[in-house]
DNA sequence: TGTACATCAGTGAACGCGCGTTCACTGATGTAC
DNA sequence: TGTACATCAGTGAACGCGCGTTCACTGATGTAC
């Protein structure tokens, strides 16, 4: 039977694929409760399934909100990928789109950047999770190293990555949270980050 | 009966200052537990005191945390203004070590920083923490309106004071969670914030 | 100075609730023969 | 092709727990007279 339709099929007694089913429903409820009101019972309810079930595919609530955070990294990476591609010619730019992207993905994923980010529950003890962040970063220092005219290991091109990652950061974590209020003006976070990605950039040159 | 004894008095059958007391050793637990981890129960064991007492003094869970938000604030903008007194001459220098001080200040309390800045619980919705956050974010603009010559409410002013902050604040961000490891280069805020605040003041002039 | 009394800040027991996880179990599936 | 059986992914009830908050209460304090 395919997938598909293994999924849709209902009033069964496997559910079919409960482990993938289980991350984007969770990725749902971190959205909607966040990471502290986030429980596996509702996810459970929310499936459909009894809540045992999900201790057949993962040993804990940690486990799964690892999963969880990796799949996040991959999709913030792919879309840091599709914003790079989107500009080939001016390189400035690239790196300028990636960030733009990185603050999107947070205002649109404000509950699973805050799981991949953030250190409660600490997820980034699990190897893969690990793996698949820094896998993110390297999209970045790629771009960067092209850019300086070094290599991805050059400590220079880390250097300059870490800066321009840091603002975005906190971009992301600001406008997240509607910290920005206490500024009182307007934030325009995209003008931000391209004044500011220009000036980084010369920082390590 | 002076405050200091009343604290000092045991057995007694009111506290003399539960109110006074509950703020430091909410922001203690914070620390040790983080926001998710905070129980009013916790609190009133460590105080010694029944988990109901804290409900004279304020109406919710809720609202105790907007309190100790409030004085994390005043701390936060205390800290501020000591480093920026220390350094009376080089306004470009005044700049950066309140941005040093801002990290520092969420390295050593990060479950209270992530209180005040984060939005779960939404304690910006007190019209006094609002207040002491906006206080806080003044004390930079002061300063950066001084070195660009331009007033206090000169959207310049804050246009660069919230650059400035967004670098800080990702740099306290990412460092509080271990995030840097991704970069897997030595990552040297300090160095970071004297680098970025050179180039960002830059940025509107 | 002594007493009656209002007020205040505590007590401690209880409430209803939802949580993560375990357990013995069972129905469905795939495979060996 | 049919059957026996091992394996797997579910069930549903239960566990112990800690939580925020309420309640009727009571001891301590300060004040009016």
């Amino acid at each position: 039977m395919s997938k598909a339709s293994s999924l849709r099929r209902k009033a069964t007694y496997h559910h079919g694929d409960l482990e993938g089913a289980l991350i984007p429903v969770v990725r749902r409820l971190l959205e909607r409760d966040g990471v502290g009101g986030f429980s596996v019972a509702e996810a459970c309810k929310e499936i459909g399934v009894s809540t045992a079930a999900p201790y057949k595919h993962f040993s804990s609530k940690h486990e799964i909100l690892g999963a969880v955070a990796q799949s996040g990294f991959d999709d913030l990476r792919e879309q840091m990928i599709v914003a790079r591609d989107a500009n080939p010619d001016d390189p400035v730019r690239r790196i300028a789109e990636m960030g733009k992207t990185y603050v999107s993905f947070a205002l649109t994923n404000p509950g699973t950047f805050k799981l991949m980010f953030g250190s409660n529950p600490n997820i980034k003890q699990y190897k893969p999770v690990k793996e698949h962040g820094e896998n993110c970063f390297d999209v970045l220092i790629s771009e960067v190293a092209g850019y300086l005219g070094s290599t991805d290991e050059a400590d220079d091109s880390r250097r300059v990555s870490v800066l321009l990652w840091t603002f975005v950061h906190g971009a992301a974590s600001l406008a997240m949270d509607q910290d920005y209020e206490a500024a009182r003006v307007a934030v325009d976070t995209d003008q931000m980050i391209d004044a500011a990605t220009i000036r980084l950039l010369e920082a390590y040159r």
